[in-house]
This record gives C-alpha cells, sequence and structure tokens, in this order.
RNA sequence: GCUUCCGUAGCGCAGUGGUAGCGCAACUGAUUCGUAAUCAGUAGGUCAUGGGUUCAAGUCCCAUCGGGAGCUCCA
C-alpha cells in the first residue's frame, strides 16, 4: 500500500470512528450521512438531535480515543439490496443512498465491532489497533446541506483533521497558524491599506497607502493591455432598467442590483397595506400587514424610471460599440474598462477582500469576427501570463463547456468549444488544464484561471469568457467583406479579475513584502538628526523626480523611532542620511528583510536602481550595488 | 441565507455577576542620537446596537448589525 493509499484508508476509517463516538454520546437518533476524507483529514455529516458546539469536542475525541483502545474488528460484508434497506430502515440518508445505487452494485458493510455498521465500499483496516498511532483533531463543526442542496437537510458537519503521526499532524495546524499570519485582512490593517466601515459592508475604503498600491496595479494593467491593442473606456454606474432587461440581468441577477427604484407617489393618508411577503419564496399565508404613513413615498423597483448600479460592464460596452457602424476591417474591437462595479451578496458570502460588494475589474469587451477568436485568445491567454509571472503567481486554468441550458447556434458552440481546446492543449498540454463539461455560461465557454490564498483555497481570478447571447440581444453587427452584416462575438475578460480580490491574493502570497515596484512608498527617508533634513529633502527630490515614491521623517524624532516606523510598513528601502552622506552625497541604504546595509552609495547610482526595478517590474529586490 | 465562533481605546489583548485594565500607537516635554522599541508625563471607553433577567451585567438570556471559518450561491 503506498502512502497516499494509507492515508485515504486511515483517514477513511477514523472517520466511521468518529461517526461511531457520536452516535454513543448523542443516541440512536443521529441520522448519519456520509464521511469522505479530505486533504488534512475527513469529515463527518450527521443530523444530531442536539446542538454540538467546540465544547464538545474533546468529549467526542476522548470517545474516540476510547472505542479505538477496544480494538475491535472492521468486518466486511457483502449484502443484498434488500438485507441493506432492512439493516439502514431508520438511516434515511443510507437509506436514499442504497436507493441509488445501480441495479448490480455489490452493496458492502463495514462493522466496527457489533454495534456500529456503515454502508461503504471500503477499504478499511482490519482492526482498530491499526488506528493506535492516530493523530487527529477535531478541527470545527459547520452546516452542510445534504448533497449540496440547500433546499435539502441541513447537517452537521464535524471536520477532523487526521495524519498518521501526531508530528505530522502538528506540523499541519502550525502551518493553519502560520497561514493566519499572512491574512490580507490583518497585513491590510497593519500596513493600513483598507478599511472597512458596517455602514458599507464588503465596500472597501483605500487608504493612502493601499490608494497607492492599487493605482500602480492599474498602471501596470494599462500599460501591458495598450501594447496589446486595448482601448480604454469608461461608462455610467447606473443605467435605466431598460438597459438591464435587454441585457438580460433584470431576469437572471436582479436580486444582486443594488437598486434606485422609481417613485410611484406618496401615500395621501394613514393605511395599512394588507399581504406583504418579506420574501418572494415566502408561502402567502406568511403574509403580514404593513402600515403606511401618510406622505410615505412608495417606492416600485417595476417603474419605468427604475435605476440600477451596474454589476458588470458589459451592457455598457455592447452600447458603446453600437454607437456606430463597423467593419471586418476594424475588428478585434477591444474596449477595456476600470469602473465601480457594485454586486448585493448574501450575508455570509462576504470575505474580505476576497468577496465583496462593490470593486473594480481590469475588464475587457473584445469584439470579433468568429474566425478571429482562436488568435485573440490565445493573445489573452498570453497577456494573462505576462502579468501572473510579474508577480510570480501560478495559476491553475478550467475549461467550461457547454451547459445543457445552452442559448445560441450548436455548430458556432462547436467550432469555438474547439478553438479554445486547441489553444488549452498548445498551451498546457492535454491533461495540463482542467475540464468542467457542462460547467460554462448559458451564453458561451469559458475559461477560469484560479490562484491560490494563504489556506490553499482556490479563488478565480482571471476569466475568459464566450459570448454569443449579449451581441443578440443588442442587435450587434459588423458589415463582412462580402458586404453582408454578421455578427460578432463578444470575448469577456479579466486578468487580475477584480482589484481587490488580486491585492488580497498578493497581500497573502507576497505576506505584505510587496515588490519594489508595487510597494505603497518605495523608499523611506531618515535624517539622523534634523540638520540633515535638508539634505534630505534634496533626496527626496531627486527621487521624486525620478517617479520613486518616497517618505521621508522630518520630525525630532530620534532616528531609531524613525527607521522602525519605516520598517513597519514594509518600506524595501529605508535611506540614513547623516553627516557622511550629506558631505559626499550619496545615501545608506537599510534593505527591507535583512540588517544588512548598503553604505555609501552615490545619490545617482540609487536612483539608477529604484528606476531599473520600476521600468522592469522588478520582482527581487536588488540588494547591491 | 444556513451551522458555528467572535465583537472591550486607533491596533493587539486581559477582564466568567460586584469601581473597565495592560502593551503598542497617539499627544506633551526632555533627549539630537549612525541603522527595529531613550526617559518622564497626558489623554483616550455608551464594553457593536437595542431589549430582558438581577440589588448589581463587559460578563447571563433574546433580537439586530458587523466580522471569521465552513456550507450553499457567484447567470
Amino acid at each position: 500500500m503506498n502512502k497516499e493509499e494509507y492515508l485515504e484508508v486511515y483517514r477513511h476509517s477514523l472517520a466511521h470512528v468518529l461517526a461511531k463516538a457520536v452516535i454513543e454520546i448523542y443516541g440512536k437518533d443521529v441520522q448519519y450521512a456520509i464521511g469522505p476524507q479530505i486533504d488534512d483529514g475527513c469529515y463527518y455529516d450527521f443530523i444530531i438531535p442536539a446542538s454540538v458546539t467546540e465544547s464538545d469536542f474533546p468529549a467526542i475525541e476522548d470517545k474516540m480515543r476510547e472505542i479505538l483502545k477496544r480494538r475491535e474488528n472492521w468486518v466486511r460484508k457483502e449484502i443484498s439490496r434488500s438485507e441493506a434497506l432492512e439493516l439502514f430502515k431508520d438511516q434515511k440518508f443510507k437509506t436514499e443512498l442504497i436507493n441509488d445505487l445501480p441495479e448490480d452494485e455489490i452493496i458492502t458493510i463495514y462493522y466496527t465491532g457489533d454495534d456500529y455498521v456503515d454502508l461503504c465500499r471500503g477499504p478499511h483496516v482490519e482492526n482498530s489497533q491499526e488506528l493506535f498511532n492516530a493523530a487527529f483533531k477535531i478541527k470545527s463543526i459547520s452546516g452542510a446541506y445534504w448533497r449540496g442542496d440547500e433546499k435539502r437537510d441541513q447537517l452537521s458537519r464535524i471536520y477532523l483533521y487526521a495524519f498518521p503521526s501526531k508530528d505530522e499532524l502538528k506540523a499541519h495546524i502550525k502551518m493553519i497558524e502560520e497561514a493566519l499570519e499572512r491574512d490580507h485582512k490583518k497585513i491590510g490593517n497593519e500596513l493600513d491599506l483598507f478599511m472597512f466601515d458596517p455602514t458599507a459592508p464588503g465596500m472597501p475604503y483605500w487608504l493612502p497607502r493601499g490608494w497607492k498600491m492599487y493605482q500602480e496595479l492599474l498602471k501596470f494593467s494599462r500599460l501591458i493591455q495598450s501594447k496589446h491593442g486595448y482601448t480604454e473606456i469608461s461608462a455610467p454606474l447606473i443605467n435605466n432598467k431598460k438597459l438591464w432587461l435587454i441585457s438580460g440581468h433584470w431576469a437572471h441577477y436582479v436580486n444582486n442590483m443594488f437598486m434606485v427604484p422609481g417613485l410611484a407617489g406618496y401615500m395621501s393618508a394613514d393605511a395599512e397595506v394588507p399581504g406583504v411577503l418579506e420574501s418572494m419564496d415566502d408561502a402567502p399565508d406568511e403574509a403580514k400587514a404593513v402600515k403606511m404613513l401618510a406622505k410615505a413615498p412608495l417606492y416600485n423597483r417595476e417603474n419605468d424610471d427604475t435605476m440600477a448600479a451596474k454589476p458588470m460592464n458589459c451592457p455598457n460596452a455592447m452600447l458603446t460599440y453600437k454607437r456606430t457602424v463597423h467593419s471586418y476591417k476594424e475588428l478585434p474591437i477591444k474596449y477595456s474598462e476600470y469602473d465601480v462595479l457594485h454586486r448585493k451578496e448574501k450575508s455570509g458570502q462576504m470575505n474580505g477582500l476576497f468577496r465583496v460588494q462593490e470593486f473594480r475589474q481590469d475588464d475587457d469587451h473584445t469584439f470579433v469576427a468568429e474566425s478571429q477568436i482562436e488568435d485573440e485568445i490565445a493573445d489573452i491567454i498570453a497577456t494573462a501570463d505576462e502579468i501572473y509571472s510579474t508577480f510570480g503567481l501560478t495559476y491553475r486554468a478550467e475549461f467550461s463547456t457547454r451547459p445543457d441550458d445552452f442559448m445560441g447556434d450548436i455548430e458556432v458552440w462547436n467550432r469555438a468549444e474547439a478553438a479554445l481546446k486547441r489553444i488549452l492543449d498548445k498551451k498546457y498540454g492535454e491533461g495540463g488544464y482542467e475540464i468542467n463539461e457542462g460547467d460554462g455560461a448559458f451564453y458561451g465557454p469559458k475559461i477560469d484561471l484560479q490562484i491560490k490564498d494563504a489556506l490553499g483555497r482556490e479563488w478565480q481570478c482571471g476569466t475568459i469568457q464566450l459570448d454569443f447571447q449579449l451581441p443578440h440581444n443588442f442587435g450587434l453587427t459588423y458589415q463582412d467583406a462580402d458586404g453582408t452584416l454578421k455578427m460578432p462575438v463578444v470575448i469577456h475578460r479579466a486578468i487580475y479579475g477584480s482589484f481587490e480580490r488580486f491585492i488580497g491574493i498578493i497581500t497573502e502570497n507576497f505576506k505584505g513584502v510587496f515588490p519594489f515596484w508595487l510597494n505603497p512608498y518605495q523608499v523611506g527617508i531618515v535624517p539622523i538628526r534634523q540638520e540633515h533634513n535638508e539634505y534630505a529633502a534634496k533626496v527626496e527630490q531627486a527621487l521624486t523626480a525620478a517617479g520613486v515614491r518616497v517618505e521621508t521623517d522630518y520630525s525630532d524624532n530620534n532616528m531609531k523611532e524613525k527607521i522602525k516606523k519605516f520598517k513597519n510598513y514594509k518600506d524595501p528601502y529605508i535611506l540614513v542620511l547623516g553627516d557622511r552622506e550629506a558631505a559626499e552625497e550619496t545615501v545608506s541604504i537599510n534593505l527591507r528583510g535583512s540588517n544588512k546595509q548598503l553604505q555609501n552609495v552615490p545619490l545617482s547610482k540609487l536612483v539608477e536602481m529604484c528606476k531599473k526595478m520600476n521600468d522592469e517590474h522588478t520582482l527581487e529586490l536588488i540588494d547591491s550595488i
């Protein structure tokens, strides 16, 4: 048995032990569902007739140890479907699982001792004593839905960390703790990058330092995109409902949009309005009466004058394209856009900068003839590589194909998917990317680029989506070489994805130690005594003139305090300027991340080093002359 | 939205029914210093908000808001 198989057997067996422990503690009424292994252990889903909280974890862990010590045998049995249904007749999830098994499937069960049996394919250990070295710890409990369907039973999922040895468990927990040190919310706070306020949930405030970085990312995006022929536009942030009706957002996305509903009038007198539901999903008998006071305004989102904040840039980009008649010679037309977007999320969906309600994308809508799709996608992937590699980021590509409820011409779909596949095969090699059959949007296939955060969670950053539907909805055309009017294909794409999410990701990946070109301030200047302020100002001026972001501490604090402040902000270069430097027109550089210093660096040399890192978007800090 | 945990000074935290505290930061003064914490002092709070229990609530209960982890969602 190789290590991977061993881990699987081991973790999977522990899941059974967990279930057995929970049943022994909470009684036979416990409904147990499934208990698979995961990356760092396993979990088991239950309906438990009591509420289980963190304080109950030790008791469950103790019970598990006690069970292991019984040295029970694990016995595998093959049984018939009817025997299985009889055996699990009180277990509704097991019953459902059995009924869903294919007719010819051999049904196997595992006994752990005489009193616990689980429907399971196995394999498992043969005796509990094989698990004696088990290093496990209950990680958390959370809600989960049966079969991932929020309309079905809500289960309690108990997560277990499980490793073959105590050392490995310890190392893993340490790794998690270290990941928390990289948390972008923590670092963002320490470095004064951004903040939130309860009056605007999920909408970041960018502080002076964070905004500098944001602007640098913007600048970098513009630089790369202009090289690739993109042209930038900007459009209204709120549009009348009519636009969202055409684009289809009103039908599919209305509950995620922030509204400015139309005003239908005012109440002439106090009145009770009966039959009001809190949610469209509520049953009619949940309706209640609402008291309306005289002069109260009546807003109605179905009114013609309703406006809504844009959750996406696409519809306005369509209008921009439609402004004039286009020739095939103009294609591809690339409208990039960095406007602010708003998406209303259900509470509980927000997560630091990773999932917000207000953000900007490095968005683009490219209008192409069908024959240009392949070249254009290849160029977009090249652009993505150029951008990600600048940050040293690696990503994983996912290709999502035609769903059942697709719209448009199936022949166009087939050709487009084939074109995407050719590029992906060429770029990442066959099997070098994931294919999600049927997971595409109804309007077109897509390629998503996923990047990991500090905890190893993957977030979608880049996305490339073909769209056959919007050009249709907006009646877009171009005149082809033969004089006929044809419909362009739209490519939606973003590389950072949202600036917010991307900043979250790179903050965690860099642990707040950003590359020189990106750091909010690049050079912190520390005059040793106030009499050195004059020379400090001269150095500041020289650097600023070269486009370097500088902060100088002219206060009368002592130099150690000044150095400490800039160190805490992780400024890459801290210049210490005293008599010697002023006399010789040099600087002494304290390098970030070490105690190393570069002494007697001519000012002109420093300017050159900074410019080089800025111009080349260098990842590593230059630490020698 | 669901399960669970959390919310005390700008930040990090202590305070488990009996006078709201500590460290850092801030401010004032002294120190004018050669590479990460000089010394002394001052100020800073409706303990997220609203109800309740109690002689007494930061602490117990309920609701709301905000946040974390996970689930679901992200055409």
